[in-house]
This record gives structure tokens, sequence and C-alpha cells, in this order.
DNA sequence: CGCGGGGGAGACACATGTCAGGACCACCCG
DNA sequence: CGGGTGGTCCTGACATGTGTCTCCCCCGCG
């Protein structure tokens, strides 16, 4: 059509106030270019620089986000999913939820879906994105040794591949006899209970290790209350860098994931599936980075 | 219809796999029981647990939540509240953005709208969910002086009623003379440079009520740094009780907004007003509540 | 025989994308 | 000058999946 014609409608829709109907163009396309993320848990700061990254790709893609929040309740789960799907939503993305449920399973099957934070799922075309939290484990482990870190203890998360991060790279320098493991849901209250009994034991770690940062928090509190200094008595890592971490007055030493970095990946796996959904499963590990502060120091 | 019939469709809808499909039903019924909900930042936290509340209400009333996210960039606000309209949401919620674009004017006087977090919106039909942070700062205040504090300074935000009613209380308690502010963004550093400017004075203030509990946390690095112990040489009193004032090892006193409520409050307006969108417009303040912890204590 | 209720069938509307068909004009070539 | 060609533009039909409405049939009951 000519350019002149082209110019002519667009003014007469704007003179008369006309807005496409999106509702009408899905019906007749087939597809919505919405994408269902369900999140388990908005307040956790992972999660939302995620949806940041993801949305910003997304929307390169020409595609919108809706965002589901299952507060950690499987009923939920299974009820947003169902919203989405009567929506129609063209994919799926589960952040930090297992796609276990009879629903969930049936979603994945009907619908292209990304999930991210979650290992050991085996479905068919379905695509995870996580970090490679064997090699974060080892990142921290690697620092303390380097300060000369031996009796290093570990408390233990949801995650139990960082776990076995820090056995390996506790037995790749020769530190067997020294590993410590405690484990904690991922509670500041719980992180203390463990960090207690970590530091009562005779002789007391010089370094701990925690799942995460929230649970590193605690640490701090338990080390407060022995009267232990950080890092002269102790030396504390987190993992996840959440804002906590990074806050001049804790200033905790953290394994960063890229959380905007794995959004842009969910998003471009996803895009991807939803121009053909027959591909193979796909699973894309990111690299954790260390971020050190001042929480960390020689022994 | 009989209930025989009633469960034979039932279980043929099952047995077919039939899911109603939401887009074709909007398109009909010309509403898509869907809200949007505009965040300016993911972030923070208070947004998310608002947005538990208004979720949580919205369901009940048969209502779904999207949500957008602007990053604090109008070009974003605009563009996302484009798409809300595009997908002909029933209703908007604006969360911490003021409606001043001309798109986003635009849009609060075809789609019912709820904005959230900021006064002095006089558009027609736009309901209004703000906390009174006059009280807020009045409680903050009030508890100072009754720890037998004078020189109370404020590190004033971007809400400048809370600043108002700092001033307001200390002229109550006949403080007037030890009236002290300065002004910092919503940032710790910014925070920080403000509490080191407050207690280079002489005399130095021995409480500061800072506008949220990021610059309360600068408050406490700055503390730190010179020396200073909280909360036996300076009281600290943050803003909006996010889990950083929470944790054991910060432990702010901090004023608390009822952000769930202020949620179901918000998702009560708008069902109301999508309901009858002919209403004037309603304002509806919260009462916030002091949090005592330890950063606070007798002068 | 009339009446009322359950149940089925069909038309219409919603706003749009896609496709086919045809009118019209300009241009080129023989 | 006539016919063919190709581009622009308009028109109309059809499809998407659902809610609402009307019409009609059939059966049971009084």
């Amino acid at each position: 059509m000519s350019e002149h014609r082209r110019q002519a409608v667009l003014q007469a829709a704007r003179e008369l106030g006309y807005r496409p109907n999106a509702v009408a163009r899905s019906l007749v396309e087939g597809r919505t270019h919405l994408v269902g993320a369900l999140v388990a848990d908005l307040h956790n700061p992972f999660y939302a620089e995620f949806l940041d990254g993801l949305q910003e790709s997304l929307h390169g893609d020409g595609l919108r986000m809706l965002i589901g929040n299952s507060q950690w309740d499987p009923a939920f789960e299974d009820e947003a999913v169902e919203a989405f799907l009567e929506l129609r939503v063209d994919g799926l993305v589960l952040l930090g939820i297992a796609p276990t449920s009879e629903t969930l399973i049936e979603a994945t099957s009907y619908t292209p879906t990304v999930v991210v934070g979650e290992r050991d799922i085996e479905l068919e075309g379905v695509d995870i994105v996580v970090d490679d939290d064997q090699l974060g484990a080892r990142l921290a482990i690697d620092h303390l040794v380097d300060h000369g870190h031996k009796r290093i203890a570990h408390i233990e998360g949801p995650r139990s591949s960082r776990c076995e991060g820090y056995l390996v790279a506790m037995r790749r320098h020769s530190l067997a006899p020294y590993i410590m493991v405690e484990a904690a849901e991922s509670t500041e209250e719980d992180g203390r209970q463990a960090a207690l009994a970590l530091l009562s034991r005779e002789p007391r770690p010089t370094a701990i290790f925690a799942a995460n940062d929230v649970v590193a928090l605690g640490v701090l509190s338990a080390a407060a209350e022995l009267g232990l200094k950080v890092p002269d008595d102790l030396s504390v890592v987190g993992y996840d860098n959440t804002h906590l971490a990074a806050s001049h007055h804790i200033s905790l030493t953290s394994v960063d994931q890229p959380r905007r970095t794995m959004g842009r990946s969910a998003a471009a796996l996803l895009s991807d599936r939803i121009g053909d959904p027959a591909k193979v499963a796909r699973l894309r590990q990111v690299t954790p980075e260390l971020i050190v502060r001042r929480s960390t120091g020689p022994v």
C-alpha cells in the first residue's frame, strides 16, 4: 500500500481515537502474544530482577508478560496456571516452581514452557535455566581457602547441589576431615540456629559458607551474640548477592547469579520454543560470580 | 437446567479436555475481568506485598491481575498502559506512579483507575490509596520524645508530607528550635551523606528520623563510621518496615504501612468503580503503626 | 386438549486477519 | 490506437469461540 494512503489511514485512526483490540486480534490469530510468568514468591529479590530481564527481552520479541503469584501454595499454582491457559498464553515461565502437579505437567505439554531455578526436571520439551551452583560453591570455598581457612562449615539450604559443590570443593583442597554441615530453612532465624550449632563445636569453624544471603544474615547475628568479630574471628559467605548483602552496613561476601542474564536466556529459549514447539529440551546453565565484601578475611 | 444434564455436560467437557476460551468470552462480554497493575519498581518490597493483598482481593471478585513494570521510566509507563488498554483491561492500578503524562491521564478517563502512594492527584473518577504519613511521622517523633530526645533531625525523601509531619510534630512538642532537616534521594549512600552532614553539626542530633528504611541504613553506616553507638549515642527511626528493618542483625525501629490492607483497599475501590464508573473520586487513607526495635533508646 | 418445563437448534454479535474478486488507472508494446 | 500488464484500492465473504436470544419440539401432568 502506498505511503500516502498509509498516513491517511493512521491519521484517521488517530482522529477517531481508534485503538486496536488485542482481544479480537488474539481470537482470530490464534495466539495472544502473552507469556505467563508464575512466581513462587514475589518478595524474593532474585525473582524481581529476573523478571526485569525477562520482560526486557520478551518485549523485543513482541511478547507481553503476565505475572502470577503462587505464594508457595501448590493450590494457587494450579489455579494460576489454569487462568493462564484459559487466557491462551503463548508460553509459560515457572520461577522456583517444579512442575510436579498433574495440572502443571499437563500444561507443559500444551504450552511452551521454561523452568527457572529448578534442576532435574525431565519433561519433554521443557527448557531449564539455572546457575551452575556447584561452581558457585567452589568459588566461595576457593576464596576462603585462599585466605588460609581450613575449618570451613556449610549451612545447607533447599538447593542440594550447592552442598554437593561444597563437598567436592573441600575434597579437592584435601580438606575432607574439616567438612561440617548443618541444614536450615531459608530464614534468618534458622540460619542463626544452625550457626550457633556450628560455632559451639570444638574446634570452632573459622568460616561459614551459607546456602543463601538470608541464612548468612542469621550467621552474622549468631556471631554477634557469641562476641565473634566478622571477619577477624569468623568469615561468612552468602549466596545470591541480594541487596541485603550489598548494603554497606552488612557488606556480605556473596555469590552472584546473573539474574538479568538468566531472565534474558529464559526469554530467548521461550521465544524460540514458541516458534517451534517440537524442539528437544535444553538446559541453559549460567556462570555465577563471587562478589567479595567485608565479611571475609584471613584467618 | 436440570442437575442431571449439568453433570453430564461437565463430564463430557472433562473427557474432551475442554477449557473455556477466555479470549472469545472477553470479546463477546465486552469485559476481560483483567486488571492492570503498573508498578514503578518491582524490587521495592512495599509493592511486592501490596500486590499480594491486591491479588488476593481481586481474586475474590473474579478479577485477574496483570503486572507491568515501568522501572521508573515514563516512556515505559506509557507503553505499558497502552498495552493494558489494547488488552481492554477492566481497571488500572498505578503504584508509585502519578498520572501526569497525556497518555496516562487519557487512560484514566477511559478506564477505572486507582492510584497508590501518590497524593494530590485531582482527576475525575480516580481513587487514591495512601498511608497517613503525617501521622506516621508523628508516631516516630512521639516515640523519640518519650525517650527524652530533643535534638531530633530529619532526612527528607521524595514524600514531602512526611517532612511536614515531622515539622508539625516537633512544634507540637515545642521543639521548633531543634528542627534540623537534610534532603536525600532514596539510596543508602545518599542517606549516609545526609547523616554525616547532620552528625557533624554542633550540637549533634541525638536522634534521626529518616524518610525510609534504605536511607536509615545509610544513617547506621554513617554512625558506625563516626564511632557512634546505636542506640546509645544515636537513635534511628526508618519508614516502611521493610525486611531490612526486620532483620535481627539490623533491627531498625520503623513505621509500618499496612501494605496488604492497602492492597485490599485498592481492590475494593477498583471493583466498586468497575461496577459503577461514574462514582466520585475517593481518598482512602490507612493508618501506619510504629514498630519499635533496637535502634532507638533513651538519650 | 391445554399448559408448562426441559432440552435442542439456530441466528446474531463481538473486532479482527486473510483471502478472493473486481474496478480503475497508468504504462508499455505492437 | 488497441490490448495486455501491473499496481492501487475498495468490497465482501469467511473464520475465530463464546454469550444471549428466539423458536420449536417433546413429554408429562392435570
